[in-house]
DNA sequence: AGGATGATGAAG
DNA sequence: TTCATCATCCTA
């Protein structure tokens, strides 16, 4: 049963490459986090809600949830149904459709921000509740394109801003890459050598 | 029914 | 470091 985990990390790696894109706006992925349902305190779909409801359903569809009143976040369903583990895009490069993106971020965030942190890959893309469910395999809309070419140098470390499971080294990024985003611990996160 | 709280981001 | 801002979930 907890064998979904390490396949979870590595699907969650295969995707750091690989492009989200909504026409003309492409986004190449540069940061990722696993999320292992109900395996995982930290995961929405530790409980089953009528949010973390799309986690259950089948793979390769956008679970999509909105935060803090701002921001919606994406995440790509793993697994067969009912295993509910999913990997949230965190951060990437604009490769496509600069101008729109652009348009829609306005002139002061610099190119490197624009998809710098879950929240801005959402304003990028134009992420909303119409994206909940979408098979990101299907060719119009939404869509999650594999990596060309060979793999990258992947680093990781424990999840950004996470109370629960705060030391799982759950998050996985492209070595080097600029637009990875910052590491913040969750204030309230127990410290590692708590008792 | 009401309150606490975010898988955040931007400003100060 | 503070705060905007609100859907969701927990508690009662």
């Amino acid at each position: 049963m907890s064998d979904v985990i390490p396949g979870l990390l590595i699907y969650a790696k295969s995707l750091l490459g690989a492009t989200i894109q909504r026409d003309p706006v492409q986004i190449r992925i540069t940061e990722v986090e696993a999320y292992a349902g109900p395996l995982d305190p930290a995961s929405h779909a530790f409980r089953r809600t009528p949010r973390s409801e799309p986690m259950y359903g089948p793979p390769s569809r956008a679970y999509c949830y909105f935060t803090m009143g701002l921001h919606w976040c994406l995440n790509v369903v793993w697994g067969a149904e009912g295993t509910a583990a999913g990997v949230l895009i965190r951060a990437g490069e604009v490769v496509g459709g600069y101008d729109v993106v652009r348009q829609r971020r306005g002139d002061k965030i610099s190119d490197r921000d624009l998809a710098r942190g879950p929240g801005r890959v959402g304003a990028c893309l134009a992420i909303g509740a119409a994206d909940i469910g979408t098979d990101l395999r299907s060719v119009p809309g939404l869509r999650l394109v594999g990596r060309m070419g060979s793999a990258p140098a992947i680093e990781s470390g424990p999840r950004v801003g996470v109370r629960l499971a705060a030391d799982e080294q759950w998050r996985f990024w492209i070595a080097g890459d600029r637009t990875v985003s910052a590491y913040k611990r969750h204030a309230k996160a127990p410290s590692q050598s708590d008792d």
